[in-house]
DNA sequence: TGTAAAATCAGACTAAAGTATGAGGGCCGG
DNA sequence: CCGGCCCTCATACTTTAGTCTGATTTTACA
């Protein structure tokens, strides 16, 4: 029985050798198709942007030249307005600038009536706004 | 001349007739392989990111709570320290919060006092690093 | 229920801040 | 060279801010 299944295999082979060999070249090439294909498409690049928040880098202060024109607040005056902004007392403003008190009273007068304000901590706030000040 | 290299192409066809048709199939199934693996492997996909710098475009306030337990400011305090940081005077800031003029300075020493410093314009400075107020 | 913190207010005083006015000197452009 | 602006300073005065002391009431909490 087993020689009979041999033989029935090997006249099969035989016979049919051609196609046998057709079918494994068909294989062997269908892999190789399959391989280059693989090995030769281009990857899809697909782009991902991530919005990062940075915690403010840039404390970088442009100072607004309009606003400084059209208010008309001179240079010392803006000194001092800083310097106010600072939280200093006008002793200690007239000190850091070597002129005296009287000197800074005027100047940051001036100063209010130009950002029409009445009180230093709004001079601040409104300079601020304005970019004057950082 | 022309009839002889017909026969010869002829011959060299006949005689690697196996070869060419080896050859035929190779070639189909490369491709059929080429088209399956297009057909049925997923895309590759390269995820490329990208991170994007954008500069903090919420002004959104965050209270600092560590920073206001830490001082020890109440919440009667802090009213009052921001209607300050808003230029109003404690005349002003006394009559907004119903209260007299008093209670105003009363709160306000407390403040400075817990702030460590010895001005209203200095207090806001402060408070303001510390993120007590916006 | 006692108490500690918070909120309220007042009076008195000192220290700043802000206003008003005037004035002198430096600098610049018409 | 003069008028206008800026910077400076002073004096006098008013207003606001800030300190100190002391007190009452409310609220929250153990």
């Amino acid at each position: 029985m087993f020689f009979m299944k041999w033989l029935e295999w090997r006249f099969l082979i035989i016979s049919h050798a051609f196609e046998i060999y057709a079918g494994m070249i068909a294989a062997v090439f269908t892999v190789l198709g399959i391989w280059l294909a693989q090995k030769l498409s281009k990857p899809k690049i697909k782009v991902v942007t991530i919005e990062k928040e940075s915690p403010v880098i840039g404390p970088e202060f442009i100072l607004n030249e309009r606003a400084l024109s059209e208010t008309g607040i001179s240079a010392r005056e803006l000194e001092v307005l800083e310097l106010m902004a600072g939280g200093l007392s006008n002793q200690e403003i007239a000190a850091r600038l070597f002129v005296s008190l009287s000197t800074i009273k005027t100047h940051s007068s001036n100063v209010f009536f130009k950002l029409e304000v009445q009180r230093r901590t709004q001079a601040v706030e409104k300079a601020k706004r304005l970019g004057l000040i950082p």
